[in-house]
RNA sequence: GGAGAGAUGGCAGAGUGGUCGAUUGCGGCGGUCUUGAAAACCGCUGUACCGCAAGGUACCGGGGGUUCGAAUCCCUCUCUCUCCGCCA
């Protein structure tokens, strides 16, 4: 959640930066500051009181100290009122508290300033497109079919043990994950990220601490015996790893990595949009997180961004950068890119990789701060981005990399496939 | 699942009802000394909120209670550790 300080320190440039997302924040804005205004006041008169209440105590004391029974006693008789006063404003407050959180929590991230304003999808900024999309022959399938033909991916299979969005790989189809998981990894390493094996089931703080809760409750999948949720993404173990931590100044930035399979419920879509690997309730996912000095995540997320585009390049595949216009932009991110591959079977761009700025959109809410050079806590910016997420990265591999003899294997795959062909 | 112990500042670790926001050590910052560094010595060093400031208030795992007054007593929840049981 964006800070108090942030929001009253600059409400009107806030606000039009919220408009890009088509928000119109007002209305929210005035109630939070309100709030804020009548929990101040009633903050002061709740100190006074105290004040009152800590120099009595301390004068009963010394009283009872010396001996003046009975002057403390009269003092102590009247310490009722006061109590009373002090309790009534303390319930005041916590319920001013709690609802300027409630409040703060409604408002998402503040859009970059290099964010377009737009309504959806359709006002996403093209930024880059590069390779070339491949001419299929005239047998060309959809990768569905494919994985079929060449048994790689059963998907009644899954529908039969657990239900449609959960596909059972296997044969060279389960190699193939296997070894893009581990060539995404290798690559992780390579450019500093270190890797982590977190767990698949967080907490609900956790699960608040990212952005997941409470909003987006339904999305994800519940243990509700013991109030656990299957992560969405490795982004919300990874990300709360340093929840409450003052990290070290000299750390920064902190690189890490994870592969983790994620878990969505992603209810209501259907059609071409869901077919075979298009969408999933269970899939595979390599995620780089990254927490940086704010003077530094701009250039952290080219980085990433840069990172991305080379897996891409090296998997053969065609593909664009779009800088996500304010409507598209996720609740919790500042800046977002996404990149987009070339589905040539299916004549579309498949979103394989979002890669996000929050600045201290997370970090307010984990408390996940840093000393910065006067020595003061200062919250630190969290990135993550996919690098990458599986299954449009099959399809697109099946789809694009189709001839009549086969599917091809690209040459920085093979070391880990074992293969060159899938015939 | 059963029994016991514990949770205190960046870290370690004292503190069992009244100047305790908290002794001390480490770490960090500044200084003395030194050509420089180390060592030694001296000083400073939590966070948040209210306030122009002076200052005030809160925070010793979370929540509630007792009391004029709670880190300290009581209740409750969560978590950690040790032992036992079960198990990959």
């Amino acid at each position: 959640m964006l800070t108090l300080q942030a929001l009253r320190n600059d409400r009107t440039a806030l606000q039009a930066a919220l408009k890009k997302r088509g928000l119109d924040a007002a209305p929210l804005l005035d109630r939070i500051l309100n709030l804020d205004l009548e929990r101040r006041t009633t903050q002061k008169k709740v100190d006074d009181l105290k004040a009152q209440q800590n120099t009595a105590s301390r004068e009963i004391g010394d009283l009872f100290k010396s001996g003046k029974k009975e002057e403390a006693e009269s003092r102590r008789a009247q310490m009722g009122e006061l109590k009373e006063q002090i309790h009534q404003l303390d319930e005041l407050q916590k319920t001013l508290i709690h609802d300027q959180e409630a409040a703060l929590l409604e408002l998402p991230n503040r859009p970059h300033e290099s964010v377009p304003a737009g309504q959806s999808d359709a006002d996403n900024e093209v930024v880059s497109e590069e390779g070339d999309k491949p001419s299929l022959h005239e047998k060309a399938m959809p990768h569905w079919e494919l994985a079929d033909r060449y048994k790689l991916i059963d998907f009644e299979a899954g529908v039969k043990i657990t239900g449609a969005g959960f596909p059972v790989y296997r044969g060279k189809g389960a190699k193939l994950q296997r070894a893009l998981i581990q060539f995404f990894l290798d690559r992780a390493d390579a450019a500093g990220y270190e890797e982590f094996i977190p767990p698949h089931l967080v907490n609900p703080d956790s699960g608040r601490g990212t952005g997941q809760l409470p909003d987006k409750e339904g999305q994800m999948y519940h243990c509700a015996d013991d109030d656990l949720y299957l992560i969405p993404t490795a982004e919300v173990p990874l990300t709360n790893l340093f929840r409450g931590d003052m990290l070290n100044a000299e750390e920064l930035p902190m690189q890490l990595c994870g592969y983790t399979p994620c878990f969505r419920r992603e209810a209501g879509s259907y059609g071409k949009d869901v077919r075979g690997l298009n969408r999933l309730h269970q899939f595979d996912k390599v995620e780089i997180v990254r927490f940086e000095r704010p003077e530094n995540s701009y250039t952290a997320l080219e980085g990433m961004v840069e990172h991305v585009r080379n897996l891409l390049r090296d998997l053969e595949l065609p593909f664009r950068t779009l800088r996500l216009c304010g409507g598209d932009l996720g609740f919790t991110a500042a800046l977002t890119f996404d990149l987009e591959v070339w589905s040539a079977a299916q004549q579309r761009w498949l979103e394989v990789s979002s890669v996000s700025n929050f600045e201290t959109y997370q970090s307010n809410r984990l408390h996940c701060r840093f000393r910065n050079d006067e020595g003061k806590p200062e919250l630190v910016h969290t990135l993550n981005g996919s690098a990458l997420a599986l299954p449009r990265i099959v399809a697109a591999l099946l789809e694009n990399h189709q001839t009549e003899n086969g599917i091809r294997i690209p040459a920085a795959l093979q070391p880990y496939t074992g293969f060159d062909t899938i015939a």
